[in-house]
This record gives structure tokens, sequence and C-alpha cells, in this order.
DNA sequence: TATTGTTATACTCTATAACTATA
DNA sequence: TATAGTTATAGAGTATAACAATA
């Protein structure tokens, strides 16, 4: 609790990665997917089909909230609805081919659009880029021991 | 054009920096403050009072959505509208001690939360973390020319 | 009765189109 | 006529509350 005081390497890594967000935000339609799209086929393509609750559990998102984007997913052709053979209340959502075409483009955009900053980059910055990575990392992680 | 090759550093980058963001976009809400109210607010502290259709064009937003923008940053008491004396036609927008006081919270929230992370890194991994900041920064600076 | 999912409804954010007032 | 800004309206995205179907 008491942890007000804020010491400049935070505050200077917050800017950066402030700055970062915002140069990405810019990106984000990209290939026409939504931030949450995205995640949520993303997870669907590396975890195979998900009941409804779970999906929406793993996003974040309200139940509700999940049913209105697994049917925007579904009128674009991205995922697809199935009854749970083990439980009649269940719904399993799947990603498509074309949900998986999808998520791959908008990765290689926005790749791309990084790569294009790299090469920008002196070598020693890349170097200092690459060996920060696992530090980067830390902050989608949160504690080293639970993932999902 | 023909650039499509991605090489297996700039996808690393490129995952690494979404999984940042996706981590930090639950952090959005910590002093009330959207996206781009605080990008709003925070250029308009750095800038001074501008006209609407000058912070339209530096935020990327149109005319009438940052007329809806400043009218909630107003209904909040964190920005103010006044007749530009120069210009009948024209309205200038400046943030009030109140906005600058949400920035600021704003900004230290998610500075703890980052901060908080960074204790949980090695030193090995901070210095790495700190020697990457000036190449995390050309991302938000795409031509170190041209600012705003 | 508890759980799974949906429908009904509302709120935030932002866009396009149409309008008003000043230059 | 051109420019600055607003109002009117619509759509995306997501929430809470109320409901239906199955366990």
């Amino acid at each position: 609790m008491g942890n007000d005081a804020l010491s400049d390497e935070q505050l200077a890594v917050a800017r950066s990665l402030e700055r970062v967000i915002a140069w990405l935000r810019d990106s984000r339609e990209v290939a026409g997917l939504s931030a949450s799209a995205l995640s949520a086929l993303s997870r669907l393509q590396s975890m195979g089909s998900l009941r409804v609750t779970e999906l929406a559990d793993r996003e974040g998102l309200t139940q509700p909230g999940m049913t209105t984007l697994i049917h925007r997913l579904e009128e674009a052709g991205l995922a697809v609805r199935e009854p749970d053979p083990t439980d009649g209340r269940a719904v399993r959502v799947t990603v498509t081919a074309a949900g998986i075409a999808r998520v791959t483009a908008h990765r290689n955009a926005r790749a791309q659009l990084i790569g294009a900053r790299l090469t920008e980059l002196t070598a020693e910055d890349q170097n200092a880029l690459r060996a920060a990575l696992p530090a980067l990392d830390h902050f989608a992680h949160p504690t080293p021991s639970l993932q999902n």
C-alpha cells in the first residue's frame, strides 16, 4: 500500500510504453479486427474450441458481451457456434479457417509496421531491444507461474 | 511494397508489444479517463490552449467527435471552452487545474502498476529494459524530425 | 436450485451528414 | 463561398438485468 514514491525509472518506462501503445493504436484496424475480436480469435486458435463462458472468463468479458462478440464473429464468418455434445446447455465456439487467416493477416500487418521501425534503429538499439524482450514479456505474464 | 518476409525478430517484438498492450488495457480506467480523454488533456497540458479543429487534427478525431469529447471533458470540469478573441467563429479549449490533476493521477497509477512489475525483474532484466528505452521511444516518434 | 447462454436495454465513444454563424 | 463549430443521427462495443433451457 504505502508505495507512493515513483522513481524516475518507473516514470520513464511508463512513458515509453504509453507512447508505443498510442502509436500502435493507429494500426488497430489494419486487418479490420477490433482488439477484442483479435484476442478472442487468437485464443480460440491456440486453445481449440471453448465454451462461451470459458472464453468470456479468459477474455475478461461478461457472458452477454461475449455472446454479442461471437455473434459478430459468426456473421463475419470468422467463428462458428456448435452445441456441446456433452452438455445440452453449453455452446462450443471454434475459429474458422477464414478466422485464422484474418488473425494471421493482422499479426503480419503489425509486424510489418514494427519491422519497418526496427530497420531504422541502429544495430546497438536493435540489440538492446532484443535483450529487453524477456523483461517486456514479464509485464504480460504477471507471475511466472500462472498463464491462462 | 514487396517487403513481405518477416524475420523471427520482428515477430517476437510484435508479440511482446501486443502482450504488454493487452496487459495495460486492463489498467485503462485507473483514474476514470478514457484513452482519448487522457491523450487530449495531455496535449492541452503540453501545448496550452488549442482550437477545436487543431485539437481534432492532432488527436486524429473528426470535428464533431472532438466537440463531443470536449463536451464530456467540460462536464467533468477537466477542460473549458472560450471564444477565440481573434476569430469570432473559433473556440479555444484549455485544460483546467482539475484536468491536470486527473492526468497526473492517471499517469502515476499506471507508473505504480509498471513499477510493481519492475521490482519483480532481475537486476539484469531491469538494466536490459533501461537500455532499450531509446529503441522503444523510436516506435512512438517515427521520424526523428517531425513530432507533432 | 444452479448453471449456460440469450435477449432486452442502456451507456460510451466516435463517425457522417446537415446545419449555423462568422470570415 | 469557405471555414469553425455544433447538432442530429447512427453504429460498434460492452455492461447489467431479466429470461429460457438444461442439469
